[in-house]
DNA sequence: TCCAGATAGTAGGAAGTCCAACTATCTGTG
DNA sequence: CACAGATAGTTGGACTTCCTACTATCTGGA
């Protein structure tokens, strides 16, 4: 890139320098913003090769931990927490692919079921396989790194109502 | 959403059980790119009203930093980490907004300047405002939990090269 | 001097995300 | 039973991001 010094660290010297803040939050968001596309670039790269995405992936591998291979478009929305037109989108490509299959739903005719095909099936493991081998993008991070990260993150998803954890029902 | 839990904790099982790995890498990675869907989301949010999203805030806020006010285009890349193209786009809708104009450079004519104007000036530390407000998002989470965080992923950061450092050659 | 290669920026296109609006269908209450 | 409101999904549009390809300009070595 031709950087000679950290970009983030030079944003929090000015955020402190014009009086916006301490630019702990700032830093910290913008460090996470950063660290996903970092990620996202190298697990698309690995992915590349299967002609396949994160996101189309998510779903592929969703549809697989399934009892029946299969699950209704709302379902899959709340599980990878995107909307449900970026589920439409995502299936018609994998449609498209010949991974999934649009089904009506046997008694809710409101519902439409998404079903692996073989062929996604079988790629599902492969992409996964694939996916471990490049560590996720997070091969510079130790386990512990790891999951210090997630821990943190956790609390950050729980505060922001990510799900409502019935342990805790302080959360509703 | 309707979970009664959590959707990444259930892949880490799935992700078990399928025997597909230990799940730590899947885990991070993918609490990490929710992490920013979350973020970006408040983030915006808190910006809706000054007709600005995060990236078009970051070039403002960059120009604002900047000692005469001006970036060339591509400097401006470099230091947001983004590809030359999102610069153009995301500097078009500034100057559509009258935030910033582009300006010839006086010695290279391949160089195009982006100059803040006086809105774009005086509304830049009014959105860094509502953004601390608002925490950036983070508000979830302790200055420690924003320090522990922010240094984990500048590990990562440096391990993908996202700059070097000139205080450590070995980077190189 | 001059041209090959590097550098700066833009155009067009693909992908993912979201939102608002719309259709179709179900469900519960009066 | 019937209808208002909830639920499921799609369409069209906005935004950001990246890639490839292209033009314009600069620069350094022959």
């Amino acid at each position: 890139m031709g950087l000679e010094f950290d970009p983030i660290e030079e944003a929090r010297r000015n955020w402190q320098k014009y009086e916006w803040g301490d630019g702990r939050a700032m830093v910290a968001a913008t460090s996470i913003t950063r660290a996903h596309q970092i990620l996202l670039a190298e697990i698309n790269a690995a992915l590349a090769s299967f002609d396949l995405t994160f996101s189309r992936f998510e779903v592929l591998a969703l549809l697989y931990f399934s009892r029946a291979k299969s699950l209704p478009m709302g379902k899959i929305g709340s599980r990878l927490q995107v909307h449900p037109t970026s589920v439409t989108s995502l299936v018609n490509r994998l449609v498209q692919d010949g991974l999934v299959e649009r089904l009506p739903h046997p008694t809710d005719r409101r519902t439409t079921l998404v079903q692996l095909t073989t062929r996604g099936g079988r790629l599902a493991p492969r992409c996964a396989a694939a996916l471990e081998t490049v560590g996720f993008g997070v091969n510079g991070l130790s386990d512990e790194q790891l999951d210090d990260i997630a821990d943190t993150i956790t609390t950050l998803r729980s505060a922001s109502g990510d799900w409502t954890n019935p342990e805790n029902p302080a959360q509703l």
